[in-house]
RNA sequence: GCGCCCGUAGCUCAGUUGGAUAGAGCAUCUGCCUUCUAAGCAGGUUGUCGCGCGUUCGAUUCGCGCCGGGCGCACCA
């Protein structure tokens, strides 16, 4: 191999390592004349995906007339770093928000609207009084037979489109939107489509009748669901279960007895809009690992309902555990309740400002607010992304904010340094690159192939659908870039040349870190 | 019962698909601020990668079997 390697251009001697292995040494020409070329702008380490491939991302997915939670940062982070990651690499990528607003809560909420609303209540808090009024009255079925009949009497006269309710529904559809446009204006999360649930009732009979008419679905004990049809070994086939050592039917529901429709349904509507609609190369679902059961039965479901574009088609289910407190157990406030995302952020704000208020006395307040702002939001962020998606993480107000360590400020902090460094080198107006980029100290050589890496990162990433390996790369891209800067002067090199050189090793870190935190929605300040 | 996920340093976690001497942070010990932000850096200490068998030149990674934990198993989503 190594006699009819020719990589002269590129690569010092390459040399036989021991059993298997082949030592590759990059010519440091070759490094330098990368980073002189990404000085001049042609590039920032990665390329352009060819050919590039469509991709809908569905994530995040909240409830209408409900806060939204701690569940759902996940969900959002997580797919909102997917879609950033995808459209940097020049994929087109269509995000969807399925918000959940159409379903069988929305009985009790009817019920909860026409009986006990508190208006006053509803103009000061609109999604405390809607949980309310669906605390109230759930319970109030529980306990009484009678109610729970009126709960559902108001949810057959919605979905059969009686005026006054849909009037109902979509008032408060309206009001969640307000909660969602504000929680997602402060995330900095976009959407391209936010086509709910109720979208795609138009669709769900002929789905049903469809999968009957096919024979892919059959009735059973009133309701319509989609049973295993004997390909697979029991043990891998999504719609058998085993319950005392026998195989017995775990369908797919797509019709309640009641006549209502189930999630797989909607979700089969939904996956047939999306092909016909866009023709994506892959569907990637951001949901919570429990769900990953649904998501085998709709799969499978889709491929025997259409089997040519399913074909046609990636389905991708990224799953990822839950937020754990610090006891082991999943996360919550003192009281017991599940955390707002509002009231999260607002602390991650404060406890932010706090400490930059401790360690910056003398910047002004509002620029304080400014900073504790991207802080305390990036350290939540990235505190999110960073574990291994599919494994529970324990949420830690202290390890996230601790701003030392594998952490969003550390990142942030690096990002800041080097543009202190600007600052003070007092550049002229239109100070133009070097011709030349110049590597020594290991420091700068470490470095200087450390952003060679950026490229492969994303795109690990991309393939993989996981983008705490952007989290691992940045934070090895700052621990390289601080020991640099421990062993390095940049602005007090021994000579012009030198400095400049460094100075364009700073300015290049300087936006592979920003970029990168961008590509996992973080912002960056100049000084923190 | 069956399926899925997990088990890596005292604690919290990485480990880019089977590669070389398994890595970070916290904790702990030792140095470094009249010099570009010490929210930092340099270094020391810390491991039966849950256990066993197998496949392989090579296994934390793949297969099988155990042990321990979490989650899910028909009309909620």
């Amino acid at each position: 191999m190594l006699a009819k390697l020719d990589v002269s251009a590129v690569c010092e001697k390459v040399e036989i390592a021991g059993a298997g292995f082949l030592n590759f040494r990059l010519r440091a020409a070759v490094l330098a004349e990368t980073l002189a070329a990404a000085a001049r702008g042609e590039h920032l380490f990665f390329e352009q995906a060819a050919p590039p491939r469509t991709v809908v991302i569905d994530f995040s997915s909240p409830n209408v007339a409900k806060p939204m939670h701690v569940g759902h940062i996940r969900s959002t982070g997580i797919g909102d770093a997917l879609q950033r990651t995808l459209r940097l690499l020049g994929h087109r990528v269509i995000s969807d928000n399925h918000i959940g607003d159409w379903g069988t809560q929305f009985g009790k909420l009817l019920l909860g609207w026409k009986q006990i609303l508190d208006r006053p209540a509803l103009e000061r808090d609109a999604i405390g009084e809607l949980e309310r009024l669906y605390k109230v009255i759930n319970a109030e079925c529980d306990a009484n037979p009678a109610q729970l009949e009126e709960a559902k009497s108001e949810l057959v006269k919605l979905q059969a489109g009686d005026a006054e309710n849909i009037a109902i529904w979509k008032e408060m559809i309206c009001l969640s939107q307000i909660q969602f446009d504000t929680i997602y204006s402060r995330l900095g999360v976009k959407f391209d489509q936010a086509l709910g649930e109720s979208f795609y009732n138009p669709w769900l009979g002929e789905v049903v009748n469809d999968l009957l008419q096919r024979g892919i679905a059959r009735e059973s004990e009133g309701a319509v669901g989609v049973f295993s049809d004997g390909s697979l070994p029991p043990k891998e086939d999504p719609f058998l279960v085993n319950r005392d050592g026998e195989w017995v039917a775990d369908p797919a529901l797509v019709r309640k007895s009641d006549g209502g429709f189930n999630y797989t349904t909607t979700d089969l509507a939904t996956i047939d809009y999306r092909l016909k609609t866009w023709s994506p190369d892959e569907i990637v679902y951001v949901v919570d690992d429990r769900q990953s059961g649904h998501f085998k039965k709709l799969f499978a479901t889709f491929a025997r309902w259409k089997a040519d574009d399913a074909k046609k088609v990636k389905l991708v289910h990224v799953g990822f555990g839950k937020i754990m407190g610090d006891d082991g157990k999943p996360f919550k406030t003192r009281s017991g309740d599940t955390v707002k995302l509002g009231d999260l952020l607002d602390e991650a704000e404060e406890r932010a400002f706090k400490i930059v208020s401790e360690k910056n006395a003398e910047l002004p307040e509002a620029q304080r607010r400014e900073i504790a702002r991207v802080i305390g939001l990036g350290a939540v962020k990235y505190a999110d992304i960073l574990p291994n998606r599919q494994s529970d993480y324990i949420f830690s107000w202290d390890k996230m904010l601790a701003l030392q360590g594998n952490t969003a400020p550390y990142l942030q902090y690096a990002y800041a340094r080097i543009k202190s460094i600007f600052r003070k080198a007092e550049l002229p107006a239109g100070h133009q690159p070097p011709a030349a980029v110049n590597l020594q100290a290991p420091e700068e050589l470490a470095l200087a192939r450390h952003l060679l890496n950026f490229g492969l990162t994303l795109e690990a990433v991309a393939d993989e659908l996981r983008p705490n390996y952007l989290c691992n790369y940045l934070f090895e891209l700052a621990g390289k870039f601080t020991s640099f800067y421990e062993n390095c002067p940049v602005l007090k090199a021994e000579d012009a040349a030198t400095r400049q050189s460094r100075l364009a090793l700073c300015d290049l870190t300087a936006r592979v870190l920003c970029q990168g935190l961008n590509t996992l929605g973080i912002q960056v300040v100049e000084q923190m």
